[in-house]
DNA sequence: TCCATATTGACAGCTCACTGTCATTTTGAC
DNA sequence: GTCAAAATGACAGTGAGCTGTCAATATGGA
C-alpha cells in the first residue's frame, strides 16, 4: 500500500470531510424527520429563522441570520407560501419588502416537527456528551470565521 | 422580546446550524481556492478519492469512499474527464465499470491544488488546536453514525 | 446450462445552494 | 427638492447533491 502523497493525513483535511458528511448525514435525517409534515430541511430551517425572531421579518433579514444569501431564502420563502405556512405582510417602513410570518397553520406545522426533532436531539446529545458539543460549537465557530470573515458576502456592488 | 417557544436553544440545533454554516464555508473557501486550477470543491474531492487509492477504482467504489451516490460522483467524473483530469481504464472483471485514473496533467493539477490548501489548514489547525480538532472528529464520526447508521444508502431493491 | 438477482452506468428530473443582472424603492448627500 | 447610491425583490442560469428508472453486465443457485 503505497502512500507516498496522503492529503488525507492532515487533520483538517478530514475535519472537512467529516463536516462534509455530518452536514449529509443531517439534512438528510431532518428531510426523513419532517417529510410527513411536508417539509424539507430547507423549509423547515427557514421557518425556525421565522419563528424565531419575536417579530415578522423582510426575506432579507431572515437570509442574513441564517448566513445565506436572500436569493435562496427568498425561494423558499415563495414556496412556504406557496403551502400556505407562512404570509406577508405590510412593511410600514418599505414598500417592497414585505415581512414574513408564520400562519396559523405554520405555527402549528412547526410546533409538530419540533415535537419530532426534540426527542433525537436529546438522544444524539446525551450520545456525544453536552461538554463536547459545546466545545465543538465553539471550534467550528471559530473556523468558520477564520474562514468567511463574515460568513456571507451581502451583494456586493451591484448595476455599477 | 417574548421567547416562550425557541427551539435554537437546544445545543444540537445550534451545532447542527454551525455544521451547515462551516460546511457552506468549507466549500466557498475550497472553490476560491482551486477556482485558478479550473476546478470546483467538489471535482477536487472527487480527485482526491481518485488519488487517495493506490488503485484505480470504479464510480461506484469513489462513491462509497465518499459517502454520496453514485450518480453524483459519476457526473463530477465524467466533468473531469472532459477536462481531461481522469481517464477511465479497462477493468479486467467488469466490462462496464470503468477504471478511473489521474491524468499526467490530473496528477499535476492535483499537487498544485494540495500546494495551496496545505497552507490554510495548516492556519487553520493552529487557530483551533490539535486537540480540539481531533476531539471535533471523533464527536462527529459519533453524531453521524448515531444519525445515519452506515451513511449513505446504496441502491435499494431497484427493479423489483 | 439457464434464469433470477445484484451491480453498474446512463439518463431524466427534483431541491437547494450559488452568482449575475435588472427594475423598483428607499436613503442620504448636496 | 433632486439625484446618485444602496437596498430589496424578481428572474435567469449554474453546480452539486438527491431519487427514480432503465438497460447492460456479472454472479450464483437450481
Amino acid at each position: 500500500m503505497k502512500r507516498s502523497t496522503d492529503p488525507f493525513a492532515h487533520p483538517l483535511s478530514r475535519l472537512a470531510l467529516e463536516v462534509f458528511r455530518l452536514n449529509g448525514a443531517l439534512i438528510a435525517a431532518g428531510d426523513g424527520l419532517v417529510a410527513p409534515l411536508g417539509l424539507t430541511s430547507a423549509r423547515w430551517q427557514v421557518m425556525g429563522a421565522v419563528a424565531q425572531s419575536p417579530e415578522p421579518l423582510p426575506t432579507v433579514q431572515l437570509a442574513r441570520n441564517m448566513g445565506l444569501t436572500r436569493q435562496s431564502v427568498q425561494r423558499v420563502v415563495d414556496d412556504l407560501a406557496a403551502q400556505g405556512l407562512v404570509a406577508f405582510a405590510a412593511n410600514p417602513h418599505h414598500k417592497r419588502a414585505k415581512l414574513v410570518q408564520l400562519t396559523e397553520e405554520g405555527k402549528d406545522v412547526f410546533a409538530r416537527a419540533l415535537a419530532l426533532w426534540t426527542p433525537l436531539a436529546d438522544d444524539l446529545l446525551a450520545s456525544a456528551g453536552e461538554r463536547a458539543v459545546a466545545e465543538a460549537i465553539v471550534l467550528i465557530e471559530r473556523l468558520r470565521a477564520r474562514l468567511g470573515a463574515d460568513g456571507n458576502h451581502p451583494d456586493p456592488g451591484s448595476t455599477p
